[in-house]
DNA sequence: ATAATAACGAGA
DNA sequence: CTCGTTATTATC
């Protein structure tokens, strides 16, 4: 039923007319009378009987394609379930609106049958096996809404099925569904391709040699076996052409994949890695920026097995394909990754969960390897793939930490304000090789700190030291920290009384150093638009994180300034997010041999400094996981917040029938007057926590409580 | 939203 | 004890 109310959030029953029975399959959105009115909804399954005493008939079959295949159909239950969210919120993110003109472009073209047999039968679901994707055992109840008891066998160990694979892929609980059976009902093609003796097209490896588990994971994608890998990409690494060989190993051995990037730049640097090894007509790119007809035609493609590989931004994450092989996401620290709208599902998880599910392999790549990451590694669900200490020397540029030169920095009317020595020189050097320099500058408003206008020192507040910021532009200061307002500041430093957004946007910085490096060409990539690729010889880009442009041949020398911006916000991320970005610009660089150099302005004793120097972000990802563990944050826990009126959230919480180890946070204000409350529990507990908070948000609407209370599990921001 | 149903209280 | 009103709850 599309309807969001969380206490409806479970399957109806209906007659099927005569009229509508051919139609009238699995999959296919319907319309259904329901308590009065029409309303859409999706068929899940035909039934011979029903408990239901008195059954209304099926309105209408909105369409007879089958959108929704069964195996999106469990994911997008598990997604909801782990989400504390509801099944409808999830298949609104799963399947794009329907668009009928493309809908009938596609259709013409291919037949829309496929593999979930009509009259098939249904399996009851859930094999339940009891871990969930980062390897950390399910409590015992699997709140699917679904069968009888609803318990799962309690403990996560399953035992070695004989499937599993011996190298590039975890040990332990690789457990496939028990009867070999696809949740469509039908013999498992997937299961087919795995057991297929050898004998199939190799793929050449090619980059991946340079990480010794490489070529392993490429032959096991080939083989079919759930191989999952937290890839490290080494700097100068086209990420693009290497997600592009693994597509080409999984399509090798007869199986499907869905690669998720970020944003559209990286998803058009994919788009051509991957035409160029598979050929035009291979794949399809899913993405809303895309547009509605695009997109939806895209999906059907894909839905109608047309093309078995979807690459997109997160609206692909649920990507329909037959015989899926491989999941993959590129970069997955980066934030446009967390879906925006109920439940707030991050496409790592999505893809994690969805390999869990079915056999299926998973890498989750990047520069940078999150927190999340760590812990799929540290509990043996993934291996890494990771290149040798020797080879991450010779490909790493010559990196410097610089402190900011108080004496530049004080002098605002300077040309090269921003500039520490170390950083100008670098940058001259490079472009008298005729080399080209990136500078990465963060994006004006991304931190939202305030300075003293006269003397640049950072505005503190002056009670407890933390960042003041403006929260309009004509506002007044307040404690980011305590949330003091600060009426009247005056500097500590030069007593000074203005106040100015501290962090200077890109076009500024451009005409800075414009200034500094006279008749040097200058461009700049930030969000009005975003350069993809610059030519190699000498010229200065200023870029804004994520907006780097590649450069032909490499940077000769990059500079990531005013790097106190990103350390010093008031986030559990921020050190990771630092380093995060400041690797994704590094990685440009020429190697330090071919006379790439990075200045980073920042402490070199910092770690996440220490980190980029040695292009070390596992020992990094490690100490964070470490300390979240010690603080109870995620991933090292599950969290919920739970954000709205007062009176609502605790409204909520009261009727929460929470495991008994949960605690419960809070309250901290929240933005428009609202409040948030935090619930922690312990992984093994996130299943009960979820079903708790989903259970409560359905009293509440059942009983039409007014106000909204907001549920986010494992919300990006905690504070 | 609306209908069925349970709960309640007043008057016979 | 019944009827009429109101709160509650389920909605195929």
């Amino acid at each position: 039923m599309d309807v969001p109310l969380p206490h409806l959030d479970r399957p109806f029953d209906y007659l099927v007319p005569e009229a509508l029975d051919a139609d009238a399959r699995p999959g296919v959105r319907v319309k259904v009378r329901f308590a009065g009115q029409l309303v859409d909804g999706w068929l899940l399954e035909r039934a011979e009987s029903s408990e239901h005493p008195k059954l209304a008939y099926l309105e209408k079959v909105v369409s007879p394609v089958p959108v929704l295949s069964p195996e999106v159909a469990r994911l997008a239950r598990a997604v909801a379930d782990r989400y504390a969210g509801s099944l409808a919120d999830v298949l609104r993110l799963a399947v794009p609106p329907r668009h009928a003109r493309a809908e009938k472009a596609v259709t013409t073209d291919t037949p829309p049958t496929d593999e979930p047999a009509p009259g098939g039968t249904e399996p009851d679901g859930s094999p339940a096996d009891g871990t969930e994707p980062d390897g950390s055992p399910a409590d015992g109840t699997e709140p699917d809404g679904s069968p009888a008891d609803g318990t799962a066998p309690a403990d996560g160990t399953a035992p070695a099925d004989g499937t599993a694979p011996a190298d590039g892929t975890a040990p332990a609980d690789g457990t496939a569904p028990a009867d070999g059976t696809a949740p469509g009902g039908v013999p498992s093609e997937a299961a087919d391709a795995g057991a297929r003796p050898g004998g199939r097209a190799e793929v050449d490896p090619r980059g991946w040699r340079d990480y010794p588990a490489g070529p392993a994971l490429l032959r096991a994608l080939t083989d079919g076996r759930p191989a999952r890998a937290v890839w490290s990409a080494l700097p100068g690494e086209d990420w693009a052409d290497r997600y592009a060989d693994a597509v080409a190993a999984t399509v090798a051995g007869g199986r499907g994949a869905v690669v998720v990037v970020a944003d559209a730049r990286d998803l058009d640097r994919l788009d051509a890695a991957l035409t160029a090894v598979l050929g035009a007509g291979r794949h399809v790119r899913l993405a809303a920026a895309d547009g509605p007809a695009r997109r939806y035609r895209a999906f059907l493609t894909a839905r109608t097995g047309g093309v078995d590989v979807v690459i997109g931004t997160r609206a692909a994450m649920f990507a329909p394909v037959r015989r899926l092989g491989l999941v993959a996401i590129w970069d997955d620290g980066d934030d446009l990754h967390a879906e925006p709208r109920a439940p707030y599902p991050h496409a790592r998880d999505v893809l994690l969960t969805r390999a869990q599910l079915g056999d299926i392999a998973a890498v989750v790549g990047g520069y940078a390897r999150t927190a999340e990451a760590q812990l799929l590694v540290e509990t043996g669900w993934a291996r890494e793939v990771v290149a040798d200490r020797a080879v991450v020397r010779a490909r790493t540029p010559a990196m410097a930490p610089t402190g900011d030169d108080p004496q530049l920095a004080r002098d605002p009317g300077a040309a090269s304000a921003r500039l520490p020595s170390l950083a100008w020189t670098t940058a001259r050097d490079a472009l008298r090789a005729d080399l080209p320099v990136l500078v990465q500058v963060p994006r004006r408003g991304y931190v939202p700190s305030v300075a003293c206008a006269d003397c640049r020192a950072p505005a503190r507040c002056p009670h407890c030291a933390g960042p003041l910021a403006l929260p309009s532009a004509q506002g007044t200061p307040a404690c980011r920290w305590c949330g003091r307002v600060a009426a009247a500041y005056a500097c500590p430093e030069c007593g000074g009384r203005r106040l100015r957004a501290s962090v200077t946007g890109a076009r500024r910085t451009a005409e800075e150093l414009g200034r500094a490096f006279p008749g040097v060409p200058v461009r700049t990539s930030g969000r009005e638009e975003v350069l993809a690729t610059v030519p190699g010889g000498a010229g200065l880009v200023i870029a804004t994180p994520g907006a780097e442009p590649v450069a032909e041949g490499g940077y000769g020398a990059v500079l990531l300034l005013d790097s106190w911006a990103l350390l010093t916000r008031a986030d559990l991320r921020a050190g990771e997010e630092a380093l995060r970005r400041w690797m994704a610009a590094a990685a440009l660089a020429r190697p330090g041999t071919a006379g790439g150099r990075v200045v980073v302005v920042a402490d070199g004793a910092l770690a996440p400094v220490q980190a980029l120097l040695r292009w070390d972000s596992a020992w990094f990802a490690a100490r964070e996981l470490a300390e979240r563990r010690e603080l109870g944050f995620p991933p090292a826990v599950r969290m919920a917040s739970v954000t709205g009126a007062a009176e609502a959230v605790a409204d909520l919480l009261a009727g929460a029938r929470l495991p008994g180890d949960a605690e419960v946070l809070g309250p901290v204000p929240a933005d428009e007057g609202r409040e948030r409350m935090l619930v922690r529990v312990p992984r093994s507990r996130a299943a009960a926590m979820a079903e708790a908070l989903h259970a409560a948000a359905g009293q509440r609407s059942a009983r039409k409580a007014a106000d909204p209370v907001r549920l986010q599990v494992d919300p990006l921001t905690l504070f």
